[in-house]
DNA sequence: AGCAACAATGACAACGTTGTCAATTGCTCT
DNA sequence: AGAGCAATTGACAACGTTGTCATTGTTGCT
């Protein structure tokens, strides 16, 4: 492998001219730039990471927390941690645990850079305390709620909500059920403050006992479908917070013998590969939580511009499926 | 952040001793260790990865060649990588192209140890041709096939076929239909052959045109299944070759009217989050690709063990779940 | 006790880069 | 043309570790 010093050579200046090429800094003329340019090309150089980070201590590592790696949207978080962090020649370290300890270790690491959290670490209390008292930058992500600072990004749960709610009153229904998320969750919140504005904006209650606790998983949006096709005053659709919940309710459909969407409507939330893989095809609410995940790469490998506190807020889409009909005539 | 010359100094030895403590090297006495440990200890000292990787030149970094990273069993491949890569200290890269040119320059990047091929990479005749130019380990993932070499790792796809089928026959199924995976993927030629052993050991035609092509996704399981459905002889039961194409198939099922098991039995293979996701749950074959992996990495992270040529047989799994019962009686 | 053989430790260079500061070059202005 | 100043370049140390080789300590044997 050819160091600087064999750049050096081949172009006929210092190394030191040849790192202040490669590292984009001024004053260098664009005649000398262009000659260690070339070689470099030649030479097919590459910067020798470990030496560059040990002389220069940039930090190189990205620590992301998550929650629970089974869960279905960890797929896309991972994947878009590790294309952004390529894409800044950055490193991702994971982890599924979030104690004190492993935090301020992490953090007393000179190569990490900063954090990236994950719901529902975004809004955890204890974390949130440790880290900022930590000096290191971190990222929420899925979390609109300022607390403890950090940049947040999120999508607009409340508006997305909202319209998938509406999308189910233009079809009919004015019995709306609806499975809120884990507690844990800001985003369950605001989900469920979106279905409320849109009943209330379209006349309809919001107090009829159709909303009922799921905690995001399959077994809980089963439950609470059952529950709620208890009642005396049926729900003739269903809006379940996550599609995870969304394809327990199919399942309670089914076992009722109900057919969805003839006599029940269903939407989820999030478009997880699940929404495509149950029948029928679930309408949801589609985020991606790759480019959530690679803009907050993005923020913490260019810290220079001014993100403290910031919160970006990124678009979201109605994708209409075949688990959505119009209401029964009663 | 204290170095080893510090730790040196607190335990009363040379920085080179706390060095061969660190690296666990043979011809330290065990007093000598221990006073550095507990120097290591105290100060809580944490090894500069730079500086090491720096001098010591040992490579850090495995590459990790996926096909498509939306499909499902990307995550648990994922996930298993970077828990592997920590356990060992390495970097994670991963790539989504396999070219000859990225591969080359993967393999000539001196911080590659070595690569992990997903399927259907794992059997590409141009990355193995590539790969077995350029002196760097490979492990191949899901197949058996000897081919080009590297270590392989995979579980007993026609032992775990032949078990599925035979759970179907137990329950009375004569004609079961099989949707075979895509061509290029090693594992749909070991599951077909599975099924056909089970179908032969206990005496039933093998030659009846139940076979369709499908290429695992769920798209392919649905046409398969229509088109299986279609036949005057039609199939009671269904093995398709992966969870995506079985959710397909049930999705077909539920169009034209049957239930499941009731009317159709189903079976897929690989466990998937989607196994669960879908109504009536799968009946399938567990196999751990993050244990896959995890083990790939372990192999490649200590190259001492001769494993030049090996291959690794994993457990699997049989799963029962509800979408599989007695056949009709007809 | 004396010596060999080997185990244990230490001294110091080297890895490839960036940081610091000094030296040189080129330009503007009189 | 020469002074003065900024832009550009270069010399060399330093980062924290491991590799090499020399030195010291310990054990077993005669």
């Amino acid at each position: 492998m050819p160091t600087i010093i064999d750049i050096a050579k081949k172009a006929g200046v210092s190394f030191k001219t040849v790192s202040r090429v490669l590292n984009e800094e001024v004053n260098v003329r664009p005649a000398t730039r262009q000659k260690v340019l070339d070689a470099v090309k030649i030479l097919n150089y590459r910067t020798n990471t470990a030496a560059r980070n040990l002389r220069s201590k940039r930090p190189k590592v990205i620590a992301l927390l998550i929650n629970n790696p089974s869960q279905s949207y960890t797929q896309s978080v991972q994947l878009g941690a590790l294309l952004g962090c390529q894409k800044y020649g950055l490193f991702l370290s994971l982890h599924t645990k979030y104690d004190k300890k492993t935090i301020v270790s992490l953090a007393s690491n000179t190569e990490t850079i900063g954090f990236i959290l994950t719901p529902p670490i975004s809004d955890n209390k204890k974390v949130l305390e440790t880290l900022s008292n930590l000096k290191k930058p971190f990222v929420r992500l899925g979390t609109k709620h300022p607390k403890a600072g950090g940049t947040r990004i999120c999508i607009d749960d409340r508006q997305a909500s909202y319209k998938i709610t509406e999308h189910l009153i233009n079809l009919g229904h004015n019995q709306i059920g609806f499975i809120k998320g884990h507690a844990d969750y800001e985003t369950a919140t605001h989900r469920l403050l979106g279905y409320q504005e849109a009943l209330e904006a379209n006349g309809l209650s919001t107090n009829n006992g159709l909303i009922v606790q799921g905690d995001f998983s399959y077994a809980s949006g089963l439950v609470s479908t059952e529950k709620l096709l208890g009642l005396n005053e049926k729900p003739t659709a269903i809006f379940a917070s996550n599609d995870e919940m969304a394809a327990g309710a199919l399942a309670a459909a089914y076992k009722k013998g109900m057919r969805v969407p003839d006599s029940l409507s269903i939407v989820g939330f999030d478009d997880s590969p699940i929404a495509m893989a149950v029948y029928p095809q679930l309408t949801t609410v589609r985020q991606s939580l790759s480019d959530m995940i690679e803009k907050a790469v993005e923020i913490l490998a260019k810290p220079q511009t001014d993100n403290k506190n910031k919160i970006v807020i990124l678009d979201h889409a109605l994708v209409l499926r075949d688990s959505t009909g119009p209401a029964l005539d009663t």
